[in-house]
DNA sequence: TCTAATAATGCTCTAATTGAGCATAATAGA
DNA sequence: TCTATTATGCTCAATTAGAGCATTATTAGA
């Protein structure tokens, strides 16, 4: 029956740990940037999620507030080659608050834009777009010799990269489509670039790839569920709010749309103290109602898109 | 360190496999009823998936439209107790077209409504929510002690549960709502009823929860991708695809307005032909424009809620 | 002190989308 | 022929979403 005997077996769990830093959407990384916190699996768990839990707040010393399964791999052959063991790496995606005072920086902690520069549209469409990677997949589109692969490709690009209908969400079909043109390196996968990697920081393994998944999960969930609270403080203003969930989402949204939206839905309720002025107007501090999460099993937090930059 | 040792772990995958047979939502499975399929995942295969659709089709001798992940569960103690082993359960969502002639039963494919009969809203709130689940919940409700908790529970049900407020995307909230309260038993968890299970048949393990899994994936993703057309004949008319819709939402739609945004997404083409007649005006048959798969990343087929049943 | 610059907040307007229903057409069966 | 049934075309009202104007309350700097 040539069935996967339990010898040749490990698991191993990988976290995608979110935190915002100062606006910046940031993800623990060890190795210098260059991997996601990993580590086996004890088997003194009654859960996998419990398992992660521990392991993770005893690495960060910090606690988790959300945590998700983000997906299962098996594909690869990490371990020594030969071996012939299988290694199951199974990935999650875990919100935390943040923690250091503005301006210290915590080591490890990186912006994720550093691995996906292409995905920040807070300040208008990112030139490395225009400059690098665009002109690189209309390459990836010639090199194709028949007429239907290189229509098909080209519509895979256009859907995908094309300005006018950017979508955030896609981050990993975009992360996928620059390592299927080869734009993208990926350690232990056979698959060399075509012509020089697209900028962005690559990671070891396949945890650039895990931690995309990470973002377009967090990307589409912070549509319908009230989850970018877990990333915010007790207490903050409509405004550092709104920067949050433009800095998750990668692009801006209209701020009056955005209040109506969040009051409406009264998924906040006021304090009755107002934010230190900080060049402005003073602003209302509200707090995220916890009882919504009982009230109503789906509760929204829907972008109201702004037009330009 | 307490790590998991490679010899105390095996993989296993789990289906859920779904065909429409005659406006039914059909699920595959073994003993008569009680499993969903699942086997080992064998060496020899590159990736999960290709080593799940390998041993599906040759279990089905049907090939496999399409392919999701759902889950991955470690938390159960399936293995004999002591042995220490750890089982890895990876569960799978897979659409496959209708086979068999309208009539000839397949066997092993049964209604998932047979599992959760409270899901299916096309005739009107199911009876059985009033009459036996709502006074359980009610019940389960009084049973807390503590003002707090009673509240928290009643404010549950009631988002979850409440006719004016139901989503079918909840399917598995339910269940693990339903499964808290003691009123749906599962082989190998320690929770005794309450007051006697709920009807709709018990899977064994945890199959029926995987089955809700999947069915509440398969919910939410007919909203924005189109993946009914893998559950549709080549050609068919917007009626039945209406009616496949309806048979996996749980609920009837808006006709003219399903036909609207279905035309006008530039989902379908119309083909030449035109429907047998079974008793009503002919119409016209169509087929899925697969190209939009391409053309857009994100084509949906959002469902109009049509008032009442 | 006065003036910008900056951020918050209140409100309105228009366009698009959604939910609902009326009316008509074309078939099968009684 | 009459009725039930399904398909199809079209309109209308309500709601939601995108945009922008106007005003208010601060801080920073001339």
């Amino acid at each position: 029956m040539n069935r996967t005997r339990p010898n040749e077996v490990a698991i191993e769990l990988n976290a995608v740990l979110v935190a915002l830093i100062d606006d910046a959407p940031q993800v623990l990384t060890l190795q210098d940037g260059a991997l996601l916190p990993s580590g086996p699996f004890e088997s003194g768990h009654p859960t996998l999620q419990t398992g992660l839990r521990a392991w993770v707040e005893r690495q960060t010393h910090h606690p988790l507030g959300y945590v998700e399964q983000l997906y299962t791999f098996a594909d690869r052959n990490r371990a020594a080659a030969g071996s012939g063991w299988r290694i199951v790496s199974i990935s999650y995606l875990g919100l935390t608050r943040e923690r250091a005072a503005a301006g210290k920086r915590e080591p490890g902690w990186q912006s994720w834009y550093r691995y996906f520069p292409w995905e920040d549209w807070r300040e208008g469409p990112p030139k490395l777009l225009a400059r690098a990677i665009l002109p690189r997949l209309g390459k990836w589109i010639d090199e194709a010799r028949e007429p239907s692969l290189k229509r098909e490709r080209r519509q895979r690009v256009d859907s995908h990269f094309a300005e006018a209908a950017w979508n955030e969400d896609l981050v990993l079909q975009r992360y996928e489509l620059l390592y299927e043109a080869g734009l993208v390196p990926e350690t232990g996968r056979p698959r060399k670039p075509v012509a020089g990697p697209v900028p962005g920081e690559p990671m070891r393994y396949d945890h650039r790839r895990i931690l995309a998944t990470g973002i377009a999960r967090l990307r589409t969930k912070i549509k319908y569920r009230p989850v970018v609270f877990e990333l915010m403080p007790p207490d903050f203003t409509l405004g550092q709010l709104q920067r949050a969930v433009e800095a998750l989402a990668g692009r801006r949204l209209h701020k009056q749309n955005f209040r109506r939206l969040v009051e409406q839905q009264g998924l906040v309720e006021e304090t009755d103290a107002m934010s230190a002025g900080t060049g402005g107007r003073p602003a209302k501090l509200y707090r995220f109602r916890r009882e919504i999460l009982l009230e109503r099993a789906v509760a929204g937090s829907k972008l109201p898109l702004a037009r330009s930059a």
